[in-house]
DNA sequence: GTTCCTGCAAAAGATTTGCAGTGAC
DNA sequence: GTCACTGCAAATCTTTTGCAGGAAC
């Protein structure tokens, strides 16, 4: 039996936050709900200015210790894609398991999922010197609009 | 027939510069020979260090122009590996194609290739709505040392 | 009432840019 | 002699930290 709270990201983290002892404050809480409406990676910096779009201006300051608690936590991940900054996207249990397109020339960036990668990763990971626990893949090129540019 | 200056990478690399209008400076060449005889990525703080200790000091703005110069040519990768600074190496013809193992705990940067996860990428290339022209794998965990500890 | 949350301002790190002098061709 | 290369200092940008007031429990 499930609870409104809990069926959606948002809510699944504001109950892990609150088991973990932490208040509940608006900036997080509008934090959250950003990260919950997106379809891939945001970085701080693109947090900051949505939230601020949205009338819940959050300082920049506290999206980077949110995001830091949060990563501490698994229930977000960062992911660095596009040469710079340091992206963060929901860590969804289940389906979520996905990894990143980048495009050269327009800097979009679209998620994918493959199953015969997932198994080349699992078959190879068993023979490495190293017990994997992640792994991030980034695909660049030219997207469709831009290649047809 | 191939001569001493293009056997190495940084001989080759002296060449492609030298043939894009580039003079050959201390600076840059020190550099150069620096990264062919590293095994793996480095950050251009960690290019900085490296040329002091071998008393051959190169200024960090010169290292960003030059590693920057180098990449538009094609001769270096940079590689997002860890979570923060960007981390350069040389782009080998042929042979030199891998992959990334980074360890949490200590934050060692290992190389290795695996032709299945090669095919897995050729195969799905094929069918993703982009022409994708680079990929980049990071697998995250712990490695040997630190696994035992 | 205590503990966590948050904004603001300052600090710290990495990277870029402007400028002037030196060196390569 | 011209144009590229380089060091230095200053600027920029992202991320972190310190501190004080306010909110949640």
């Amino acid at each position: 039996m499930t609870n409104a709270q809990t069926s959606s990201w948002a809510g699944h983290a504001q109950q892990v936050l609150a088991q973990s002892g932490h208040h509940s404050g608006q900036a997080r809480r509008a934090l959250l709900e950003l990260l919950d409406s997106q379809p891939c990676a945001l970085s701080a910096i693109e947090i900051e200015d949505e939230l601020r779009k949205s009338k819940r201006p959050v300082a920049r300051a506290s999206i980077y210790r949110i995001l830091d608690e949060l990563e501490r936590l698994r229930l977000v991940q960062r992911v660095q894609v596009g040469q710079d900054m340091t992206r963060y996207e929901p860590v969804r249990t289940g389906d979520g398991h996905h990894h990143h397109l980048v495009c050269d020339s327009c800097g979009a960036v679209t998620p994918f999922s493959d199953d015969g990668l997932e198994d080349a990763i699992r078959k190879l990971s068993r023979r490495l010197p190293m017990q994997v626990a992640e792994h991030e893949i980034v695909l660049r090129g030219a997207c469709e609009t831009c290649a047809t540019d």
